[in-house]
DNA sequence: TTCAACATACGAAATAAATCGTAAATAAAA
DNA sequence: TTTTATTTACGATTTATTTCGTATGTTGAA
């Protein structure tokens, strides 16, 4: 069958699934051009990245035209979810809360983020009473 | 020079050093049998990983005895921020929030966990107002 | 002492990921 | 139309990571 349930991205196929996932369906020059903002490897790259993915079916490509149109396959919420459900196991050992502790103490978030946050434990809280 | 400042372990080496911060300085045996428990490669795999990493500085080795002792030079919750960092970034285009809500909507966390974060909410939010 | 169990040393193979070079096709420009 | 630019195809290389095989040394039990 081989149905690879959760083809986990690599680093720089999650880069270009974020290109997708933000710009909508793109062509090849132009994920290339975004990556290249922060990153330095050669157009052949990026396009045999892509080729790749879409191997995997995790993109897919629509070659009408020239320049092929890809467009992601896989859904940033569930990807996100798939690749924190790891992370938190490799690195926090599972533990969420520790997880949150350490994110939010280091990084900024906005006034209307964390009422967001307080929400969520209002409701999270709520269902433990 | 060649300071090499942030060493990222990759998943192999970080599955090591859980269990060094889990149990402390160990043998390369207690290692591989904790490893074994959910994993399988043979023992001198794990040998040869903890040799390398102890070259690359993650590890040192006490070679007092035959069976040396590993003990992490690496910081637990130091590595876990450097991660979370790149994790952050790589997943949630750096939306902390984002993260924490996914991280709380999908996994449990105790009544006293959800308490903690409140309580670091508040801080938070305090140094807001 | 002799043998079996267990340790490290270390080169090298297997695997995976990312990169690139070149050819061939197509389109656009001159 | 000829040339130049852009594109895909695709094999091959490079680099990183993980794995293993074998040699060799050490310890402890028979």
């Amino acid at each position: 069958m081989d149905l690879e349930k959760h083809p986990k991205p690599t680093e720089a196929e999650l880069e270009i699934l974020q290109v997708l996932w933000q710009n909508g369906p793109s062509t090849v020059r132009f994920v290339h051009d975004k990556l290249s903002e922060t990153k330095d490897a050669g157009y052949t790259t990026t396009l045999k990245l892509m080729q790749i993915m879409a191997e995997k079916k995790m993109l897919e490509a629509d070659k009408a035209n020239r320049s092929h149109v890809f467009r992601p396959l896989l859904k940033e919420e569930a990807t996100q979810k798939q690749l924190l459900d790891r992370f938190l196991d490799s690195t926090f050992r599972g533990s969420a809360s520790r997880l949150v502790m350490q994110a939010l103490g280091n990084h900024t978030a906005s006034r209307e983020e964390l009422d967001e946050i307080r929400n969520l434990l209002d409701k999270l809280e709520g269902g433990k009473k």
